[in-house]
DNA sequence: TAGATTGTTAATCGATTAACAATC
DNA sequence: TAGATTGTTAATCGATTAACAATC
């Protein structure tokens, strides 16, 4: 294990996970980084380059062995262990996320939904009913979540994230446009910003 | 304006973007590269650079006009043209993202919205019937879309995409697993994989 | 004018690619 | 052994940061 692994390192190796998981399909159980690199668009150098951050995976003369080397990929992300997480706003997009994501092949295990539309509150969702969100406190208290998924409006993103913070949760998948990290800067955030993506396709056409 | 604009430089446009909007609702008109840098946590540098691939949008020792930037960069990002845009598989993924993102805002109007499932088939979202998928090359010959939002599983995203290709749709916003500029270089394409960035908030959490 | 801040060039830093010795 | 392919060092490329002259 090398020092710092860069951002760059981290953000492919989801990728590899999910193309060694085609591999496998396939019945394939070696690749060499040529092949590998030609499969992905990329070159043979990164792809070497990138597991050598965190180890000896492969085997000169042979290539790499598939199974291994997922195996490999799912310890570094840490995708064994499961974390508590919450999700917060149960609107359009947070029930979307919450039936379409598959969190517990991920490392998270979902404890808690709350919304703060009366509407909404008491229904089911996997088993779980959504929750007031005037309840938050309480069940922090209580259940000690770890992570929290934040699907809500801007304003009450930032009101809600701080609550959270104190709350005690360490990590946010944050679907809202707030930013999180300017404020809090010692904690974990992994945006997703729809909004940005959809405005990068449309420069894409612009440009083409 | 210069020659290649970088990709670092455009997935930083949109952030520019919100935080400009921001701003413009306290009121402030007028901003330097230092005050929106600690905004934003960049450095000044960086800010200065960047508007400067497109033109001069500031002035010495002034800064730069809130308004004038933010419209140069929706002109930059061409959210003023509008692309026509149909989403492909209305499932919890399809549906929570049709509901949720204002594609008006972003340049895109959506024409069509298309399923495989009959249970889906004829629902109505927005003002528009949910169709049979089976109606797909019927409608692309008629309405000719620009884009595709794709929410479909793997498989069912591979043939799809390359149907549309075929029908001369051009650009996608890509939610599926599958890897579409592997198969096509050409096409162009921004992908949310939301399944990476979990696992990227996983490695977080397991190395904080 | 003096102060502030841009636009832009130069320096630094980091990431990607190329090359090749080590080794299976 | 000969061929293949890794692991790793060195070279290149690109992006970020620093510095400062231009100018409002």
């Amino acid at each position: 294990m090398k020092e710092k692994i860069s951002n760059s390192v981290i953000r492919r190796l989801p990728r590899y996970y999910r193309f060694l998981d085609e591999l496998k399909e396939q019945g394939i159980n070696r690749i060499s980084s040529g092949e590998l690199s030609r499969k992905m668009g990329l070159t043979a150098s990164q792809i070497r380059q990138d597991f050598n951050c965190f180890g000896e995976f492969g085997q000169q003369g042979y290539g790499y062995n598939v199974d291994i080397l997922q195996k490999e990929i799912i310890n570094i992300l840490g995708l064994e262990k499961m974390h508590t997480a919450i999700i917060v706003g149960v609107g359009n997009i947070g029930r979307g996320v919450a039936q379409h994501i598959n969190f517990n092949n991920f490392g998270f295990s979902i404890t808690g939904l709350f919304d703060i539309k009366e509407s909404l509150v008491g229904q089911m969702v996997y088993n779980m009913p959504i929750r007031n969100i005037s309840s938050l406190d309480e069940f922090c208290r209580e259940n000690h979540p770890e992570a929290a998924v934040i699907c809500l409006p801007v304003d009450a993103a930032k009101v809600i994230t701080a609550q959270l913070i104190n709350l005690g949760v360490k990590a946010f998948w944050n679907f809202s446009h707030y930013d999180i990290a300017v404020d809090h800067p010692d904690i974990l955030v992994e945006n997703v910003h729809l909004n940005d993506s959809l405005m990068t396709l449309s420069y894409k056409l612009k440009n083409n």
